[in-house]
RNA sequence: GGCGGAGUAGCUCAGCCGGUUAGAGCAGCGGAAUCAUAAUCCGCGUGUCGGGGGUUCGAGUCCCUCCUCCGCUACCA
């Protein structure tokens, strides 16, 4: 196995079923998951969700069932989600796990040793309907005179004992990670923002509760459960086997990689490696932060009544559509936009119009005019410099890409090459070599084989089980479908050497119809 | 308010440290081809590079200013 690779998602808090953000998220880390396998990394994919917290145990409430309950239901719609759309995550963590709980009491003795942790008193504007301690400078008077916080709730004076973590002897620590570290945060205007938030100075921050217990209880410290993000964050280290498996930990940890939405950068990218410093921890190599999926450009909310359901999204376009339109159409790192529209129109044009309709017409050429029987040939240099393009997106520009985590500029170089493979097809017109020149028909169709194969396993980390298919179709055996494999230079003798034809395509990227509007309500 | 980012063809966007006629995809128009999922290929873009000023032999690319939009500005996740 090659050297290991961890990655993780941010648990979901499951107070409500998972929307497209969700899955955006999931697929983005899965393409990266499947990616670093096929570049040989032994890879660890971890997600879950964060069931902890008041607004958990207020949900509940509501609903008239216990925390538990709610959290069982809930997390289970996280994981069919995963199964749905095709997320190859190893640990699907829940916070409520035991284990969960004896990992954050384990890093929160830690930090403890460590000096870190301190009982003081909390005290603030607090609003109840925010759940939220705000500042003396944002706090509003309200017409009455009432004092209501920044989102206009009411906010009372209230005194509350709580530990803190020591943060304000961290910010000199913090800034010089990001400094010798220029990749931990990504993208660089999120790092910029985090920079300039650590440069203003760090107060210490309180990391436990009073008011409601549903949460990690505080080791020694009745009455207290913790601050969510010492629960939540401590997930990372939870699905390792931390603090028993140290083997585990050794092998896995630091993180490469902790995926994660442009909203909570700085939980991670501060508060995080500032407990894990404390703890006496080596803290992750990158935070990226990626953005938001917009609904026609507009945050997808309940009021607007836009809210979309990932997995009917899924439904209605396919896996493997979805997959493929979200890391193509979407700078990574910035906000992106989606539509049934642009669905269809990105998925059509490309895969199966430009993609797929090459592995069928290539194909079906095969199969027809040579009985799909492959054999070797003598190449010109049209059909070298075709391979050559090809195996130069594959194996070198969409590769380096998807390192650098820019999918779209990867699957960009990925449909270069196609398109030059649909101008090759039409300047040697196979079709007029049939009577001319059989023996050149072959070739032509050959190289074409050879290159569909490259360029279906590169693009296979996006669209799975469409790339599986053709490669099934090709005869390519499974342990030949990596980036190592576009460097064997053998392979096609061998599958020549198999004597096994082609057989009778398939359409592995279906034409899709673009739905009937609506009626507007 | 402070800090930061963005404003380039109808749409979505590339344009690194300033340098030849400002690019790509999509859409649109014209043509070719007919093997294939009516799928492909070729050709066609005079855009005040947000406005104004400045530096320079030369600026989309640096500086100033104005306009517009966006992000961050600590304890819900």
């Amino acid at each position: 196995m090659g050297d290991p690779f961890y990655i993780t998602t941010a648990i979901s808090y499951p107070n409500g079923k998972p929307h497209i953000g969700h899955a955006y998220e999931a697929i983005a880390a899965d393409v990266i998951a499947r990616f670093q396998r096929l570049a040989g990394r032994e890879v660890r994919f971890q997600t879950g969700t964060d069931e902890h917290g008041l607004k958990m145990a207020q949900k509940a409430r509501e609903l008239d069932i216990t925390p538990r309950q709610l959290a069982d239901e809930m997390s289970q719609h996280f994981i069919d989600m995963c199964d749905a759309l095709n997320v190859s995550y190893d640990v699907f963590l829940r916070t409520t796990e035991d284990r969960h709980h004896a990992a954050t009491q384990e890093l929160w003795r830690r930090m403890e040793a460590a000096g870190d942790l301190y009982l003081d008193r909390y005290e603030g504007w607090y609003s109840v309907r925010d759940e939220a301690y705000y500042d003396e400078g944002e706090i509003v008077t309200g017409e009455g005179g009432e004092k209501l916080s920044p989102q206009g709730t009411p906010v009372e004076w209230t005194v509350e004992e709580s530990w803190f973590f020591r943060l304000s002897n961290y910010a000199e620590p913090l800034l010089a990670l990001y400094r010798d570290n220029p990749d931990f945060i990504q993208p660089d205007s999120r790092r910029n923002e985090v920079m300039r938030f650590v440069e203003g100075g760090l107060r210490d921050l309180s990391v436990s509760r009073t008011s409601f217990d549903w949460g990690v209880k505080v080791p020694g410290s009745d009455g207290h459960v913790m601050y969510v993000w010492v629960d939540a964050l401590t997930n990372y280290l939870t699905g390792l086997g931390f603090p028993d498996d140290q083997a585990a930990v050794d092998k896995w940890w630091p993180a490469d990689l902790h995926l994660i939405g442009k909203d909570i950068v700085r939980f991670h990218a501060v508060y995080w490696p500032a407990f894990l410093m404390s703890a006496g921890l080596p803290v992750p190599r990158q935070v990226f932060g990626h953005g938001f999926l917009l609904n026609r450009g507009q945050k997808e909310s309940k009021s607007l009544g836009n809210v979309t359901d990932p997995l009917a999204l899924a439904g209605q376009f396919g896996v493997d559509t979805l997959r493929y339109f979200l890391m193509r159409e979407v700078a990574f790192g910035q906000d992106g936009s989606y539509s049934p529209e642009a669905i269809v129109t990105r998925a059509n044009a490309e895969l199966a119009n430009s993609f797929g309709n090459l592995v069928q017409r290539v194909c079906s050429m095969i199969f027809k005019n040579m009985d799909g029987r492959l054999h070797t040939f003598a190449e010109t240099e049209a059909d070298q410099e075709l391979v050559s393009k090809v195996r130069t997106a594959c194996a070198l520009e969409l590769p380096q890409a998807f390192r650098e985590l820019n999918f779209s500029t990867g699957i960009e170089a990925w449909m270069r090459a196609v398109f030059a493979c649909n101008a090759y097809i039409d300047e040697q017109a196979p079709w007029a070599l049939k009577k001319t020149d059989p023996a050149r028909m072959d070739a032509v169709l050959l190289t074409l084989f050879m290159a569909i194969r490259d360029l279906t396993i590169a693009i296979s980390p996006v669209v799975p089980t469409a790339a599986a298919k053709v490669l099934d179709q090709l005869g390519i055996p499974a342990g030949e479908r990596d980036l190592a494999a576009l460097g064997d230079t053998e392979w096609f003798a061998r599958r020549v050497a198999t004597g096994e034809p082609l057989g009778q395509p398939s359409p592995a990227f279906p034409r899709l119809e673009l739905p009937a509007e609506d009626e507007p309500a």
